[in-house]
DNA sequence: CTAATTGATCGTAATTTTACGATCAATAAA
DNA sequence: TTTATTGATCGTAAAATTACGATCAATTAG
Protein backbone atom coordinates (compact mmCIF):
# COMPACT_ATOMS: atom_id res chain seq x y z
CA UNK A 1 0.00 0.00 0.00
CA UNK A 2 2.63 2.86 -1.26
CA UNK A 3 1.26 6.01 -0.03
CA UNK A 4 2.64 8.97 -1.49
CA UNK A 5 5.15 10.46 0.42
CA UNK A 6 4.88 14.42 0.76
CA UNK A 7 6.43 15.30 4.10
CA UNK A 8 9.56 17.06 3.34
CA UNK A 9 12.37 17.52 5.71
CA UNK A 10 12.34 20.55 8.05
CA UNK A 11 13.50 23.52 7.89
CA UNK A 12 15.68 22.99 10.85
CA UNK A 13 17.15 19.61 9.81
CA UNK A 14 18.30 20.73 6.86
CA UNK A 15 19.83 23.64 8.64
CA UNK A 16 21.62 21.07 11.04
CA UNK A 17 22.80 19.08 8.44
CA UNK A 18 24.32 22.12 6.89
CA UNK A 19 26.58 22.76 9.51
CA UNK A 20 27.36 19.19 10.09
CA UNK A 21 28.19 18.60 6.43
CA UNK A 22 30.45 21.53 6.54
CA UNK A 23 32.74 19.60 9.50
CA UNK A 24 32.25 16.83 7.68
CA UNK A 25 36.01 17.00 6.49
CA UNK A 26 39.27 16.35 7.95
CA UNK A 27 40.75 19.75 6.50
CA UNK A 28 37.74 21.66 7.36
CA UNK A 29 38.61 20.56 11.07
CA UNK A 30 41.71 21.20 10.44
CA UNK A 31 41.11 24.95 9.11
CA UNK A 32 38.88 25.36 12.04
CA UNK A 33 41.26 24.27 14.94
CA UNK A 34 43.68 26.66 13.06
CA UNK A 35 41.63 29.63 13.68
CA UNK A 36 40.46 28.45 16.97
CA UNK A 37 44.01 27.92 18.17
CA UNK A 38 45.58 31.50 16.95
CA UNK A 39 42.85 33.91 18.43
CA UNK A 40 43.52 36.69 16.19
CA UNK A 41 42.51 35.48 12.81
CA UNK A 42 45.32 34.83 10.48
CA UNK A 43 45.58 34.28 6.66
CA UNK A 44 46.50 31.56 3.96
CA UNK A 45 48.92 30.23 6.27
CA UNK A 46 46.45 27.88 6.79
CA UNK A 47 47.77 26.34 3.81
CA UNK A 48 51.04 25.75 5.25
CA UNK A 49 49.64 24.26 8.02
CA UNK A 50 47.72 21.86 5.79
CA UNK A 51 48.88 18.59 3.39
CA UNK A 52 47.02 20.25 0.27
CA UNK A 53 47.50 22.63 -2.31
CA UNK A 54 46.49 26.31 -2.11
CA UNK A 55 43.32 26.01 -4.39
CA UNK A 56 42.27 22.70 -2.61
CA UNK A 57 42.43 25.02 0.76
CA UNK A 58 40.98 27.85 -0.68
CA UNK A 59 38.01 25.93 -1.43
CA UNK A 60 37.41 24.18 1.86
CA UNK A 61 37.74 27.73 3.18
CA UNK A 62 34.71 28.68 0.56
CA UNK A 63 33.06 25.60 1.72
CA UNK A 64 32.92 27.05 5.16
CA UNK A 65 32.65 30.85 4.52
CA UNK A 66 29.29 30.03 2.81
CA UNK A 67 27.93 28.32 5.76
CA UNK A 68 28.90 31.47 7.64
CA UNK A 69 30.82 29.21 10.52
CA UNK A 70 33.69 31.55 9.55
CA UNK A 71 34.11 34.98 7.74
CA UNK A 72 37.41 36.63 5.44
CA UNK A 73 38.06 40.14 5.19
CA UNK A 74 41.07 41.44 2.85
CA UNK A 75 43.48 43.32 4.33
CA UNK A 76 46.10 44.45 2.40
CA UNK A 77 47.60 41.88 0.28
CA UNK A 78 46.24 39.27 2.53
CA UNK A 79 42.91 37.93 3.48
CA UNK A 80 41.89 37.35 7.34
CA UNK A 81 39.85 34.33 8.21
CA UNK A 82 38.60 33.79 11.37
CA UNK A 83 35.23 32.32 12.99
CA UNK A 84 32.02 33.98 12.95
CA UNK A 85 30.72 34.04 16.57
CA UNK A 86 27.61 34.33 15.95
CA UNK A 87 27.16 31.44 13.33
CA UNK A 88 29.46 29.24 15.52
CA UNK A 89 27.06 29.43 17.85
CA UNK A 90 24.13 29.27 16.42
CA UNK A 91 25.76 25.74 15.15
CA UNK A 92 27.06 24.57 18.83
CA UNK A 93 23.46 25.06 19.94
CA UNK A 94 21.64 23.30 17.29
CA UNK A 95 23.91 20.80 17.41
CA UNK A 96 24.20 19.99 20.65
CA UNK A 97 20.48 20.00 21.26
CA UNK A 98 20.23 17.27 19.13
CA UNK A 99 23.09 15.39 20.91
CA UNK A 100 21.66 16.19 24.23
CA UNK A 101 18.14 15.16 22.98
CA UNK A 102 19.21 11.66 24.09
CA UNK A 103 18.24 10.24 27.09
CA UNK A 104 19.47 6.11 28.02
CA UNK A 105 16.85 4.01 27.83
CA UNK A 106 18.48 1.52 29.86
CA UNK A 107 15.88 -1.12 29.35
CA UNK A 108 14.84 -2.85 26.86
CA UNK A 109 15.75 -2.04 23.01
CA UNK A 110 18.98 -4.10 21.24
CA UNK B 1 59.70 27.97 -2.17
CA UNK B 2 57.16 24.66 -2.29
CA UNK B 3 57.92 22.98 0.50
CA UNK B 4 56.98 18.91 0.56
CA UNK B 5 53.62 19.02 2.21
CA UNK B 6 54.17 16.01 4.50
CA UNK B 7 51.49 16.75 7.69
CA UNK B 8 48.84 14.01 7.54
CA UNK B 9 45.12 14.80 9.66
CA UNK B 10 45.55 13.93 13.06
CA UNK B 11 43.07 11.02 13.45
CA UNK B 12 41.15 12.99 16.10
CA UNK B 13 40.19 15.17 13.17
CA UNK B 14 39.38 12.31 10.81
CA UNK B 15 37.09 10.99 13.21
CA UNK B 16 35.24 14.28 14.09
CA UNK B 17 35.08 14.53 10.64
CA UNK B 18 33.60 10.89 10.51
CA UNK B 19 30.87 11.95 13.12
CA UNK B 20 30.20 15.54 11.26
CA UNK B 21 29.55 13.69 7.80
CA UNK B 22 27.45 11.17 9.23
CA UNK B 23 25.44 13.80 10.47
CA UNK B 24 25.89 16.10 6.88
CA UNK B 25 22.62 14.95 5.43
CA UNK B 26 18.69 15.99 6.35
CA UNK B 27 17.70 12.25 6.15
CA UNK B 28 19.71 11.21 8.59
CA UNK B 29 19.39 13.87 10.69
CA UNK B 30 15.33 12.95 10.64
CA UNK B 31 16.79 8.98 11.39
CA UNK B 32 18.23 10.49 14.44
CA UNK B 33 15.34 12.39 15.04
CA UNK B 34 13.03 9.56 15.17
CA UNK B 35 15.41 7.30 16.87
CA UNK B 36 15.76 10.02 19.99
CA UNK B 37 12.26 10.43 20.30
CA UNK B 38 10.81 7.25 20.32
CA UNK B 39 12.96 5.73 23.08
CA UNK B 40 12.44 2.50 22.11
CA UNK B 41 13.80 1.65 19.29
CA UNK B 42 11.89 1.47 15.94
CA UNK B 43 12.66 -0.41 12.74
CA UNK B 44 11.36 0.41 9.28
CA UNK B 45 8.60 3.06 10.00
CA UNK B 46 11.30 5.03 9.66
CA UNK B 47 10.89 4.45 6.24
CA UNK B 48 7.23 5.63 6.69
CA UNK B 49 8.49 9.29 8.32
CA UNK B 50 10.71 10.44 5.64
CA UNK B 51 10.00 11.16 1.90
CA UNK B 52 12.64 8.74 0.69
CA UNK B 53 11.80 4.99 -0.62
CA UNK B 54 12.91 2.54 1.34
CA UNK B 55 16.08 1.37 -0.13
CA UNK B 56 17.52 4.98 0.46
CA UNK B 57 17.10 5.16 3.96
CA UNK B 58 17.90 1.65 4.41
CA UNK B 59 21.34 3.00 2.77
CA UNK B 60 21.45 5.99 5.21
CA UNK B 61 20.79 3.62 8.20
CA UNK B 62 23.59 1.77 6.91
CA UNK B 63 25.96 4.66 6.71
CA UNK B 64 24.72 5.82 10.59
CA UNK B 65 25.31 2.02 11.55
CA UNK B 66 29.23 2.19 10.11
CA UNK B 67 30.15 5.42 12.21
CA UNK B 68 28.75 3.68 15.01
CA UNK B 69 25.87 6.09 16.32
CA UNK B 70 23.26 3.55 15.72
CA UNK B 71 22.78 -0.13 15.94
CA UNK B 72 20.22 -2.62 14.74
CA UNK B 73 19.33 -5.81 15.95
CA UNK B 74 17.06 -8.46 14.01
CA UNK B 75 13.77 -8.92 15.75
CA UNK B 76 11.91 -11.95 13.82
CA UNK B 77 11.19 -10.47 10.11
CA UNK B 78 11.79 -6.64 11.30
CA UNK B 79 14.83 -5.30 12.60
CA UNK B 80 15.75 -2.46 15.49
CA UNK B 81 17.39 0.37 15.01
CA UNK B 82 18.45 2.55 18.02
CA UNK B 83 21.10 4.65 19.23
CA UNK B 84 24.57 3.34 20.38
CA UNK B 85 24.54 5.11 23.52
CA UNK B 86 28.78 5.08 23.82
CA UNK B 87 29.43 6.36 20.36
CA UNK B 88 26.75 8.67 20.63
CA UNK B 89 28.26 10.42 23.94
CA UNK B 90 31.60 9.94 21.67
CA UNK B 91 30.51 11.95 19.14
CA UNK B 92 29.26 14.66 21.55
CA UNK B 93 31.90 15.59 23.17
CA UNK B 94 34.11 15.29 20.44
CA UNK B 95 31.94 17.69 18.58
CA UNK B 96 30.97 19.56 21.41
CA UNK B 97 34.75 19.79 22.56
CA UNK B 98 35.50 21.94 19.08
CA UNK B 99 32.62 23.91 20.10
CA UNK B 100 33.50 25.02 23.42
CA UNK B 101 36.93 25.90 22.27
CA UNK B 102 36.29 29.14 21.09
CA UNK B 103 36.65 32.18 23.09
CA UNK B 104 35.16 35.35 21.81
CA UNK B 105 38.49 37.46 21.38
CA UNK B 106 35.80 40.61 21.14
CA UNK B 107 38.51 42.90 19.78
CA UNK B 108 40.72 43.00 16.93
CA UNK B 109 39.83 40.66 13.87
CA UNK B 110 38.09 40.52 11.03
C1' DC C 1 3.92 -25.51 1.15
C1' DT C 2 2.71 -20.99 -0.65
C1' DA C 3 1.86 -15.84 0.12
C1' DA C 4 3.18 -11.79 1.97
C1' DT C 5 6.13 -8.83 4.57
C1' DT C 6 10.43 -6.86 5.93
C1' DG C 7 14.63 -4.93 4.95
C1' DA C 8 19.38 -5.51 2.88
C1' DT C 9 21.85 -5.41 -1.31
C1' DC C 10 22.78 -4.80 -6.36
C1' DG C 11 23.01 -2.12 -10.43
C1' DT C 12 22.74 2.23 -12.21
C1' DA C 13 22.21 7.18 -13.23
C1' DA C 14 22.72 11.85 -11.83
C1' DT C 15 24.88 14.91 -8.97
C1' DT C 16 28.27 16.55 -5.70
C1' DT C 17 32.74 16.56 -3.63
C1' DT C 18 37.47 16.58 -3.60
C1' DA C 19 41.76 17.82 -5.46
C1' DC C 20 44.95 19.95 -8.49
C1' DG C 21 47.30 22.98 -11.82
C1' DA C 22 46.75 27.12 -14.30
C1' DT C 23 45.33 31.54 -14.50
C1' DC C 24 43.70 36.05 -12.99
C1' DA C 25 43.24 40.29 -10.18
C1' DA C 26 44.95 43.00 -6.68
C1' DT C 27 48.29 44.66 -3.71
C1' DA C 28 53.11 45.39 -2.29
C1' DA C 29 57.95 45.64 -3.21
C1' DA C 30 61.81 46.55 -6.34
C1' DT D 1 56.82 50.54 -14.07
C1' DT D 2 58.04 45.87 -13.46
C1' DT D 3 58.03 41.98 -10.55
C1' DA D 4 56.62 39.18 -6.75
C1' DT D 5 53.18 37.72 -3.55
C1' DT D 6 48.63 36.52 -2.11
C1' DG D 7 44.57 34.20 -2.68
C1' DA D 8 40.24 33.53 -5.51
C1' DT D 9 38.45 31.32 -9.48
C1' DC D 10 38.30 28.29 -13.68
C1' DG D 11 38.58 23.96 -15.89
C1' DT D 12 38.85 19.33 -15.26
C1' DA D 13 39.39 14.55 -13.69
C1' DA D 14 38.44 11.12 -10.33
C1' DA D 15 35.87 9.60 -6.67
C1' DA D 16 32.04 9.63 -3.53
C1' DT D 17 27.05 10.59 -2.55
C1' DT D 18 22.40 10.35 -3.26
C1' DA D 19 18.39 8.20 -4.96
C1' DC D 20 15.66 4.66 -7.00
C1' DG D 21 13.77 0.27 -8.77
C1' DA D 22 14.56 -4.51 -8.81
C1' DT D 23 15.84 -8.39 -6.59
C1' DC D 24 17.08 -11.53 -2.85
C1' DA D 25 16.93 -13.82 1.70
C1' DA D 26 14.58 -14.56 5.76
C1' DT D 27 10.67 -14.72 8.51
C1' DT D 28 5.71 -14.97 9.26
C1' DA D 29 0.98 -15.87 8.01
C1' DG D 30 -2.39 -18.48 5.54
Amino acid sequence: MELTKTAQFTDEDILMARYAKALGHPARIAILRVLLERKACICGDIVDELPLSQSTVSQHLKELKDVGLIQGDIDGKKVCYCINEQVWKQAQETLGALFQRYTSCDSSCC
